[in-house]
DNA sequence: TAGATTGTTAATCGATTAACAATC
DNA sequence: TAGATTGTTAATCGATTAACAATC
């Protein structure tokens, strides 16, 4: 799938007055995100307000930009006193229409597994962990962060009574392209990828890969140089 | 600390040598360590080649854009075939100067630090666990991943002794900034953050804070609409 | 009021893309 | 050879930035 080709310059143009545009350019959309993960975590620490210059230091992207962005969609701001962090939490979830709950099912009861499954890292977000999923038959039927851990087995049965949209795969890289092809059968058409194997699967189905490492490569680069 | 600084338009007019410019622009340097998320999973599925088509497939950057990205530094490919996995990581590595290793200490021996520790997600890149700590004094003396867990008491010295560049935080949020600061004072410049708390560190310090249901938001945001 | 910060403009710079010759 | 894919150019589009009036 080429996202890029989602990407609507034409939306750039929308005026200022609360409405939200038909698509958003990747960049836009990417930018919002991060700017949404850093309220998040000030909201955490208990901030009310924040500035544009504030976000700015955190998220490494411009003031000047961050205002710009956010001012597209309305005037969310303060003069002389930044952004109320609730509010601005809220008008971006609006915008990235994303303020649902969605229903996520875990892959691999393991190290990785456990601490996604007992964390509120995914749930802050309004994804609910409805499934844990692993192919060792002695941990099936055991109990992870609230879940009693299922079989691969009845995969596609619960993915239809669960309403399952994202499936997290932590599990070893061997296993990860044959889960992935069950997955897909399964009818989910989004996998979040922590197991480091390179996926093949259909054009329709979206695949993110995270890279704690390589993130870790880039800021050494720019500390180092 | 305004990474964008640090970007050097001049380096765009770089000769096509196999000569590394001084500085990347913030862009290119993304991009690079993308390529390179992608190429270290094509080798580890025991790919030989790769071309510039497919690398678009899995970065979602332009083909166009990854190989004039490539051409800046050198002639890579082999025009009909692609580029060689191998060959083309170690090249990124040289490019961004991150071929060397080395030392993370590792903090929180819970779910998330032992699947940290026990993967090989930092070690395929250089980066070496080589300390892990925990506050928890029933954990203190376990071993976890090969290592013996840790006082954070003995901070500054293992900084010091084991030459640690990197702090990987996997602990609560409420514990985050109070260690942060710690390891502030022990010399360390580079956190990764997985606590979900914002930290306040000073300037010459840079803080990575990754956040996986965020990045979920953003590709589900493109999913959905 | 005075200081701070937003919202917005205008100018510049870099990213993106299509197209295609070169060549494996 | 024929097909595939790189390396490179030229044109366009979006991102970035400085600056500042508006205003809390």
């Amino acid at each position: 799938m080429k996202i890029g080709e989602l990407a609507d310059p034409a939306v750039e143009a929308v005026a200022n007055d609360d409405v939200v545009p038909e698509r958003l350019s990747l960049g836009v959309a990417a930018r919002l995100s991060r700017y949404l993960q850093v309220l998040t975590q000030a909201k955490k620490m208990g901030r009310e307000t924040i500035s544009s210059q504030e976000l700015s230091e955190y998220t490494h992207v411009n003031s000047t930009q961050i205002r710009r962005d956010l001012s597209g969609f309305g005037k969310f701001g303060k003069r002389g006193v930044g952004y109320n962090v609730d509010s601005l939490v809220a008008q971006i979830r609006r915008i990235l229409q994303t303020g649902g709950q969605h229903n996520i099912a875990l892959f691999g009861a393991g190290h990785l597994g456990k601490a996604i499954a007992s964390s509120d890292i995914f749930a802050d977000h309004g994804f609910n962990v409805v499934a844990i999923f692993d192919s060792d038959t002695r941990k099936i039927g055991s109990k992870v962060g609230g879940q009693t851990v299922r079989d691969v087995a009845d995969l596609s049965q619960v993915v239809d009574d669960e309403g399952i949209v994202v499936a997290v795969l932590a599990v070893p890289a061997l296993a990860a392209q044959g889960l992935a092809d069950e997955i897909v059968a399964a009818g989910v058409r989004i996998v979040f990828n922590y197991s480091g194997a390179l996926l093949q699967v259909p054009h329709d189905v979206a695949v993110h890969a995270s890279s704690p490492a390589v993130e870790l490569l880039h800021a050494l680069y720019f500390y180092l140089s």
